[in-house]
DNA sequence: GCTTTACGGTGGAAC
DNA sequence: GCTGTCCGTCGGAAC
């Protein structure tokens, strides 16, 4: 039993150790050069479609739609405040070129929200790096944690009101790029993290399977058990509910039987 | 596999559906009459020894203890303030009995914060209802969670200074009596309770042996793995990585054969 | 036999 | 392909 445990926390340290390795590579590389990241598809659930942004094209207009970033006041709880996307300010007049193609007509969103000027056709060319996923998707996809989905630094959201009902709570849009950078340093690389998605899924299969052969066994079982009872009852009404209606075993004999409860008498003739 | 979602869901509605029954009763039978809870004994881990208490007399003057109660305010998220022990009002000139024993001589802690007027001599002569249980005792006793353990008013808390260090975080102590009454309404009784804690023993049991077979199997695997690397290797070092040194097989023959690698050749007598 | 928190998994509600 | 919260389990931290 020990040894079990032994084994995970080598793996859980492994993995850390792994995890600040890769951070620090991972953070050169992308400062040092602009190359893009791994082109690697990964379709896993999530579009890749800019569906959410079109949805938010429509409803601009009385969205909440904003960010949350540091308060000016150094107060001891690090207090934040919620800007609406029309309250961050930005420099229109900027001479600031999307950086895949060079056009000067950036999105504004992406560059108010997620800082990163890009233009809206080069979104919807390369969803890889600027489709947008909800935060269901991005811990599913990513196998991120709710912790981690809250480093507001490394992770802008792009809140928006629910799809669902306006009423329900915002809705939270991450940048595909952002998160699978983030889940590369986490995991160690787009391998591992396929791999502990393969692991997590066979688990659930696993679950499920135990799960269904304790119900069948469990059903079983109860069915036995009320056959059994059943049987019981059955056998005791025969025994003790009935008067017994004898009738002679064959012509010559003495012998009397009970028809219900096979009871077998002799009889004695006077 | 809809089926087994479903089963589970009626088992959760039963539980519930027992749940509420069981809280109208327990509620009346408590209300109406004085009668002792079921004296059963529970001994599953917890002590049922009044050492917590022991351990406050001797820390009286410089301790925290307190309890949680409504600020008279009624401020719209409701504001609670905690009371240190000697903040708690109470009437020392009362004529209250002790429960038990008709005893003049109450204990205040157990009247201040438990609201139950009983001596210190019944305190620890009837452990099955005044014992003090921490926190973490009650949820593993009684299976609950933290959310209920929560509810001040069906379960008042007498918080103390952690008697592993003074600098943590307080230690919360519960009366039994107050756990198991809540637990009876939770679980359906204490039958129900032994239950469910035997279910989860077995589960655990269950992983335990799980995860032991699949690192035996993973340990194994890659032994497997290794071994094979290694021959292959070896095999490899044999076949690419030596000179031949040819001896001849018998005396006449005119075959040789490699001492190292097995290999055999012809050879030919000019 | 100290407590809080984090995590993974899950249904149900509706911020 | 919506989000919070809760539950059970667990190991580590130190309120
Ligand atoms: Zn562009
Ligand atoms: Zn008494």
């Amino acid at each position: 039993m020990a040894r079990e445990l032994t084994d995970d926390q080598k793996q859980k340290i492994e993995e850390n150790r792994k995890k600040a390795l890769e951070r620090l590579k991972a953070t050169k590389a992308r400062t040092d050069t602009a190359k893009p990241p791994e082109q690697k598809k990964r379709l896993r659930g999530s579009k890749m479609s800019t569906n959410y942004y079109e949805y938010n094209l429509t409803t601009m207009r009385d969205t909440k739609a904003g960010f949350i970033e540091e308060d000016p006041q150094k107060s001891p709880e690090k207090r934040r405040k919620i800007l609406t996307l029309d309250e961050i300010p930005y420099d229109p007049s900027s001479t600031q070129k999307c950086r895949e193609c060079a056009s000067l007509d950036l999105d504004v969103a992406y560059l108010k929200v997620f800082k990163v000027p890009v233009c809206r056709k080069c979104i919807e060319s390369v969803p890889d790096k600027y489709s947008l996923l909800t935060k269901t998707e991005a811990k599913d996809d990513y196998l991120l944690t709710d912790g981690e989905l809250r480093d507001r630094e490394r992770l802008p959201v792009w809140e928006k009101p629910n799809p669902h009902k306006h009423t329900w709570n915002n809705m939270l849009l991450y940048l595909r790029e952002h998160l699978e950078a983030f889940a590369i340093e986490k995991w160690g690389g787009l391998e591992e993290l396929d791999g502990e998605f393969a692991r997590r899924e066979t688990e659930k299969q696993e679950r499920k399977e135990r799960k269904y052969k304790k119900s069948v066994a469990e059903l079983r079982k109860r069915t036995r058990v009320e056959e059994w009872e059943r049987k019981r009852r059955e056998r005791l009404r025969i025994e003790q509910a009935h008067e017994h209606t004898f009738e002679a075993i064959g012509d010559d004999s003495c012998e009397q039987k009970c028809t219900i409860c096979g009871l077998t008498v002799e009889v004695e003739e006077f």
